[in-house]
DNA sequence: TTGATTACCATGAATTCCCATGTAAATAAT
DNA sequence: ATTATTTACATGGGAATTCATGGTAATCAA
C-alpha cells in the first residue's frame, strides 16, 4: 500500500527537541523500512543541507537508498558526485522514531531551521517536510501568489 | 543505519592530538570491525595520502579489506598496482578507538593537514574525512557553491 | 632523563529510557 | 442509537546513561 505520505499537521516541540510525528506518516515510514518489523520502531534519514535551506527533509530507509544508489553509480571524483554526498551523506542525520511515536531533533537542528515550541509537517511524495510554521506560511504561501 | 557514514560534527583536539570521533560514526565503525566485539574498540585505518591532499580519509576495517582485495586482484607490477599500494599501503596509518572514543593523531599527521585546535568531521559514504575547518570552508565550499 | 605516548580517572551537558496522563477515536455492549 | 470500554495518540517529567572534553599518573623510547 501507499509509500507515500499524505497530509500536514502541527506538532508541539518540547525542551528536549521531541515532537509527534503525524501518525500516518508513521504507517508510511514503517513500510518503507525494510528491516521493520511488527514492535519494532521505523529508521528514517533527516537531510537538512547548507544554510540556504530552512527545513528538515525527512526520507525513508527504502527513499535514501534510492538516492545512495545513485550516488554509487557517479562516477567517483566527479563534482556531482562530491555535491550529493556532501548533501546527502554529510547535511543529514539518521534517526529512529521513539517508543511513543515521537522525533528527537537534537539542538543543532533545532537552531538550523529557528524551530521552537511548535513544527509544521507537510507530505512531499516519498518524503516529508518539518517547517517552523512562520517560514512556512511566509515562505511558502507567498510564492504561491 | 547499516555500515554507512553520515553526518558532520566539530570537534576540539588537544594538545596530544586526541579528538573525539562523532558518536554515530564510532557505531558504523564498530560495526564494520569483523573482531569488534561488545567491550572491545574498534580498529580503523587513516589513509593520509601524498602532499596533495589536505584532509585524512578514516577506513572501516571491511572497507580497507575491499581496497586491498582490489589491488591484490590487480597485475603484480603494473603501475596502478604500484600506486595504489603506495596510497593505501604506504601513506596510510592504522589504528584504534580508545576506551572513551577518541582518535589519537599523531603530531604527524595533525601537521600535515595543518590541524590545531578544532577537526572538521564529515560521512563520505562508507568512509569519513577529517579536515581542518578552514580548508574545508575555502576549498570544498567555495568549490560547490 | 626527557619528551612523548598510553592508561586511568573526572565532570558537566546532552541524550535516552521509562513511566504517566489527558483526550480523541474505535469498538463493544445494552 | 446511547453508553460503556478499550485503544491509539499527543504530550510531559524525572532518572539513568552516553558524550565530549580535560587532567594526572604510569610507561616507553631514545
Amino acid at each position: 500500500m501507499a509509500r507515500r505520505f499524505r497530509g500536514e499537521s502541527h506538532h508541539k516541540v518540547d525542551s528536549k527537541g521531541r515532537v509527534s510525528i503525524p501518525a500516518l506518516f508513521r504507517r508510511v515510514l514503517e513500510r518503507s523500512d525494510p528491516n521493520y518489523t511488527e514492535g519494532l520502531n521505523p529508521e528514517l534519514v533527516i537531510v537538512y543541507g547548507d544554510h540556504r535551506r530552512n527545513y528538515l527533509e525527512c526520507y525513508t530507509i527504502s527513499a535514501i537508498e534510492e538516492v545512495d544508489a545513485k550516488i554509487d553509480a557517479l562516477p567517483r571524483g566527479s563534482m556531482e558526485r562530491r555535491m550529493l554526498q556532501r548533501l546527502f551523506h554529510g547535511q543529514s542525520f539518521p534517526t529512529v522514531v521513539d517508543d511513543t511515536g515521537r522525533l528527537v531533533l537534537p539542538a543543532k537542528l533545532r537552531r538550523k531551521i529557528d524551530l521552537d515550541a511548535e513544527a509544521f509537517f507537510i507530505a512531499a511524495g516519498d518524503t516529508f517536510q518539518i517547517w517552523k510554521p512562520e517560514t512556512y506560511e511566509t515562505e511558502e504561501l507567498a510564492k504561491t501568489e
